[in-house]
DNA sequence: CTGAAAGCGCTAACAC
DNA sequence: GTGTTAGCGCTTTCAG
């Protein structure tokens, strides 16, 4: 067992209400005092124990984050935002991991508050209003980041999506590329992002005279993307498509994937960019042209918000909006 | 303020003694009570304060882990191995990440300790004998996970490098590579895996007749593949090298991207192999051949380990070998 | 400036 | 079966 603050006290020859004025800097203690005290702690290797202070001052210093999988690299980027941030104030992170499982979202929750965490950012990758009651029930300050779903009401950080949709077909438009498909995930827009991508897309084609051509693929992973190759090839053929914006980094990655095992050339033959910027994105080659999506700022945004909560500032519930940023590198080419 | 066990008593006509009886079915409880507590649990949707109950129980059902960055894919991967097995014991996790800066995962440990984590798993990148050292001081079960350095005497969980190096070596001869080049990624070998990996290299070239070729680009990042890729080409084309195994995937996709920029073609012009199978390497194009290290399962097998310490068993301080599997896929060109 | 004492929310003897 | 009580290790009044 290791040493307390009783020890401490004991070798010091003062008491316990000394020993925590010196480790806390709470009040003055006399110098001598303080000396005594602070070589019998480090005599002894004392450590306060933080579970005994956390249950007198009701400060875990933990904060929970539920995310879907840690192994999706743009969730280990907003991680690391909200890790940097807290470590500046002292908060240590509690992960957990639900794969996409809104019970398990639900069961986290009651588990982090369980474990007295001050405070709850989810990064989640599924459509629910539960998880917002589930939250709101415990009032504990929170953040809830989706890069899919659009959750009513909930604090949140982004981007503004319908401009930077935009903003990649203007610059596709620059480029020469007048047919230009967009690939969504998902068929029922309703409540996701994508109604304000497909917005920006849409609004950006027809104001160059254009006409807007959108192809489901039912899911936003590279498989996605792969295996609705043939699909969209379909689509690109029957449309003199020449570039093909896709709403996710995965399935472009997929589909340039699928177009190289089909021997077809990117961006030679079809330009392709993503949205997101995941990490792959600079790394795959071709390099892809993409919407930067801050996630490491997403993050970190999340966590100072919450953070200001913590401290008794009035919650700002409104989204958050981070400034578009559009990569340029070299998946598309130049057909002007 | 959110219910405690005393006003679930006072609700429910019981002494708290009774209330914690039911919570946790420590004890026989009459029927009778039992319901009235169950019914003012639910009324008053009363949740056990976790940090009460560690600090009486002693059993915090925290582990600490820390890594060096969970940004890079492989580390991912062990954490999620180790909060897949921590979640069937009720384990939390709680995420410290170092940046490889050996001082700060020294005031983790202490940090971990002093929230009472009941068990401590390092996947660190760095070489130092502190870490070690500094946690056995405490004596917390703990497992030091490291894919470049070995630590001597340190509980740990890996692969067997040598063989894992030599078959890979088998493998390109059969296809008919005479000549190739391993690429490592430090000059100082002693403390490192890589010295079994060499060894591994080594021996089979030998065994072939062969003349083993090695080629140091002072890092295992993308970009030290990438940077050194005039190098490695130089040493390719002075060797008539036709294969180039690499020590970790990441210098290899490095590379294969120096390759693409400079329009050499793999598998067509040279053949690459590595070493790790993370994520990236079944998602790049050309698919990358190499050596698999079951991430996952290391961070699993870690944690099983944890947990059997934690749960009185002698601690085995031996290194655990997962078994060694050999990658085919499609980085590598059959030359016979 | 310092110590005694109460108490955070809970578990675990210990009596009954 | 059930209640009383003594802490777990610490912070924080409250006297002095």
């Amino acid at each position: 067992m290791s040493a307390t603050i009783k020890d401490v006290a004991k070798l010091a020859e003062v008491s316990i209400s000394t020993v925590s004025r010196v480790i806390n800097d709470s009040k003055p203690v006399s110098p001598e005092a303080r000396r005594k005290v602070l070589k019998a702690i480090d005599e002894l290797g004392y450590k306060p124990n933080e579970i005994a202070r956390s249950l007198v001052t009701k400060k875990s210093n933990l904060i929970g984050i539920i995310v879907d999988d840690i192994g999706n690299s743009y969730v280990a980027q907003i991680v690391r935002g909200i890790e940097e941030i807290g470590r500046m104030y002292k908060y240590d992170i509690v992960l957990c991991s639900s794969y996409g499982s809104e019970e398990a979202e639900i069961r986290f929750i009651q588990l982090l508050m369980q474990k007295q965490v001050e405070g709850i950012i989810i990064a989640s990758e599924i459509e629910t209003t539960k998880i917002a009651e589930s939250i709101n029930k415990y009032k504990v300050p929170f953040v809830y980041l989706n890069r899919l779903y659009n959750i009513s009401k909930t604090p949140t950080v982004t981007i503004d999506n319908e401009v930077a949709s935009r903003k990649m077909v203007d610059y596709l438009y620059e480029l020469g590329h007048k047919n230009v498909l967009y690939v969504t995930w998902n068929k029922n827009i309703e409540l996701t992002i994508e109604k304000s991508k497909i917005q920006g897309y849409t609004d950006g084609i027809l104001n160059r005279g254009g006409l807007p051509i959108v192809c489901g693929v039912g899911g936003y992973k590279i498989e996605d993307g792969y295996n609705n190759g043939e699909k969209i090839l379909e689509a690109i053929e029957k449309n003199n498509v020449t570039a093909v914006f896709c709403c996710q980094d995965e399935i472009a990655i997929g589909l340039i994937n699928y177009l190289y095992d089909k021997g077809i050339k990117v961006p030679e033959d079809v330009s392709v960019v993503g949205y997101g910027d995941i990490s792959l994105a600079s790394i795959y080659r071709p390099k892809l042209t993409t919407i930067k999506e801050p996630y490491y700022d997403f993050g970190a945004v999340a966590m100072r918000r919450i953070l200001k909560e913590i401290n008794g500032e009035i919650p700002d519930k409104r989204t958050l909006k981070l400034p578009v940023q559009l990569i340029k590198r070299e998946s598309v080419k130049d057909i002007n």
